[in-house]
DNA sequence: ACGATTCGTTGTGTTTACGCAACAAAAATA
DNA sequence: TATTTTTGTTGCGTAAACACAACGAATCGT
């Protein structure tokens, strides 16, 4: 039970405008712990990813994925978003 | 960040005629695990929560809640299953 | 140019999600 | 009834997800 985990954290955070610092806040964590996740360092908890899909207003599964997501570049090109 | 998570894995375990052990081996974690989980003892890795999805073919949503789940009868009343 | 955010990194410590083993109780099956 | 499978619990050990602090580098606004 170890299968990679990407995420898409960093693009929803710049869509929204916020700071890691403010995303933290908002979802009661510390700003590194952002950093950590957004950069893959390690993986969040259910606890955690869920907070945070609820934050953007999304589903988990749109969030992360244990499949590498597509470019937004190449996504749109494909018509997928 | 200490949010309790309700989950549905016995029913859609016993929905599938898996055992606890055959839900474990099919995420490849242990059966006590997936017995520490149904109860709420602790709370799954996103990992693991992905997994478990995935196998069922439902969103994590679908499993995992911040809100406690009504009853399948409680559901079926209501209309939305 | 300057200060203020933001970001990236390192380190140390704590909590908890696991793995694994053992065993009793309950339930299913023959 | 006898046997097997499933479930519930306890205990011990490990790995990793966090918290928190500190600091340099980069970026942004004035």
């Amino acid at each position: 039970m170890s299968r990679e985990i990407h995420n898409r954290i960093a693009m929803f955070r710049a869509d929204a405008g916020m700071s890691r610092r403010e995303l933290a806040e908002a979802v009661g964590v510390n700003p590194q712990t952002i950093g950590f996740l957004e950069r893959g360092d390690y993986k969040p908890s259910l606890e955690l990813a869920l907070a945070i899909a609820e934050l953007f207003g999304v589903s988990v599964e749109l969030l992360f994925s244990f499949e590498p997501f597509p470019s937004l570049s190449q996504a749109l090109q494909k018509g997928r978003a």
